[in-house]
DNA sequence: CGGACATTTGACAAGCTTCAAGAGAAGTGG
DNA sequence: CCACTTCTCTTGAAGCTTGTCAAATGTCCG
């Protein structure tokens, strides 16, 4: 297997929430100590998984509750010709798996992008987490209401954007979500992304999204290098994507 | 203003959540009296909005939270230019306006399809609701996680299926919601989407929705008069879509 | 009958997909 | 250290699906 690309350590979850760096990092919203150690005990595990790999195959039954603590990773459907539309990307502080803790099979894949750390929780006991600490299952609520955000904005995009409208709007998102949880360096975020993956995301082919993201690079929008993407003309990207900032706003963070 | 249409008859709430129609459909779990009794506390008042009005509005701040009673709804966004997108469709018993509920701007819009009669509850209390009962908490994560598999769903047709499919996916997955919930009657059921609502829910554009709906319907494998649709070749239309029936499951009702 | 609106059809244009193939980059093994 | 493989990115050309424009038909309603 191959080795952990120096691009995303793996940064393995600490034994202890309470030396959760993504805590610390002043994105999420601070949690009393009692209710912390509350889901250092919902928390059965941690768990890394290499880039590539499944966290959750499509039709799986009983899969886990994670949070993705380093990483990437993506949610997807495919269509059995090969057909594929990923649904919308996974960044650290993501929950992962809630839909398939609803005692259903999963209807969507989810795979690393990088090699992923995750926090494993408990299996079959999201029901005790809302009747022990309402406060917990009201944040679930509230991520789960945020993805779905984040899904519904996907849609708009596939739908209704045309190919240069879709690739600025993906730079522009995926570049504020990690600017939000402090992953910006240099003027630079990580981006671990090959060509297909934005072809899946926006719904569009391979070929096509190479000629879009080569036309906004000549024009001087972005740069894509070394596995990393700076935005050269924010303004511009924006206009163009039409895409308007949401203020920030703490997360909850299982 | 418009008459209230005959295919679609204000279905007025009950005074009180005991003699609810919904609930006695058989398709939404049962829930204890004094539980009963709690929703019924929750939900302050009634409401009725005609065809095309708007339940929520786009960029509306401190919306409420309802439950549609009856009528149908869609989810929707839109750009500066008029493109819309609609996210996902609302049928009797689907929960509303939960993301506004977190104290932000929607950003996105909800219009009445037809006339609906709406359950309304009381606004920012939403917390209250998870730590007083948690059990409904859990039912409404689990409305938003059923929501959010939609637009999953929604998702993949937009940026992966050609026309034909697209439309054969929309005609099969709004027939069987509405069977789940009891609304099929003499092998058809009310549709009170035009071809613009079709186009806007499938990323295509009039003219070309318009052609494929015409083919399907040429083919023997639907047909829509008088406002109704029936399913002659759900076989068919099974196929083209590659629509997967998934096991018909109780829903929570708020 | 007239007006507003939804549906239908044809013709044409355009955006996007597919096919094909070359150029880089990165890892593997002799 | 260099061929060899594999994967990703890049580019051109051709074709098809879908969008746009325009106008006719149908329907409902006052």
């Amino acid at each position: 297997m191959n080795d952990l690309s120096p691009q995303f350590p793996l940064q393995a979850c600490p034994p202890s929430c309470h030396n959760c760096r993504l805590r610390k990092s002043g994105a999420f919203t601070p949690v009393k100590p009692e209710v912390l150690d509350f889901i250092e005990g919902f928390r059965v595990s941690t768990m890394g998984v290499e880039a590539g790999g499944a966290l959750v195959r499509e039709n799986q039954t009983n899969a886990q509750l994670f949070t993705l603590y380093s990483g990437w990773a993506f949610r997807y459907k495919s269509l059995s010709d090969g057909r594929r539309q990923i649904l919308n990307f996974l960044l650290p502080g993501d929950l992962v798996g809630l839909q398939q803790e609803f005692g259903e099979v999963s209807t969507h894949g989810i795979e690393a992008l990088t090699d992923c750390m995750l926090c494993v929780f408990q299996n079959d006991s999201l029901w005790d987490v809302f009747r022990e600490h309402p406060r917990l299952g009201y944040d679930i609520t509230w991520l789960s209401a945020h993805e779905e955000s984040h899904v519904d904005d996907n849609l708009l995009t596939t739908g209704r954007r045309n190919a240069t409208e879709r690739v600025a709007m993906l730079l522009m998102h995926l570049y504020q979500r990690l600017e939000r949880i402090g992953l910006v360096e240099d003027g630079t975020v990580a981006f671990p992304l090959n060509q297909q993956h934005i072809a899946d995301a926006l719904g569009l082919s391979l070929v096509h999204t190479n000629k879009t993201l080569r036309r906004l690079s000549l024009l001087g929008l972005h740069e894509l290098k070394n596995g990393r993407l700076r935005l050269l003309n924010t303004r511009a990207l924006a206009r163009i994507a039409e895409y308007y900032d949401t203020p920030p706003r703490l997360m909850p963070l299982l």
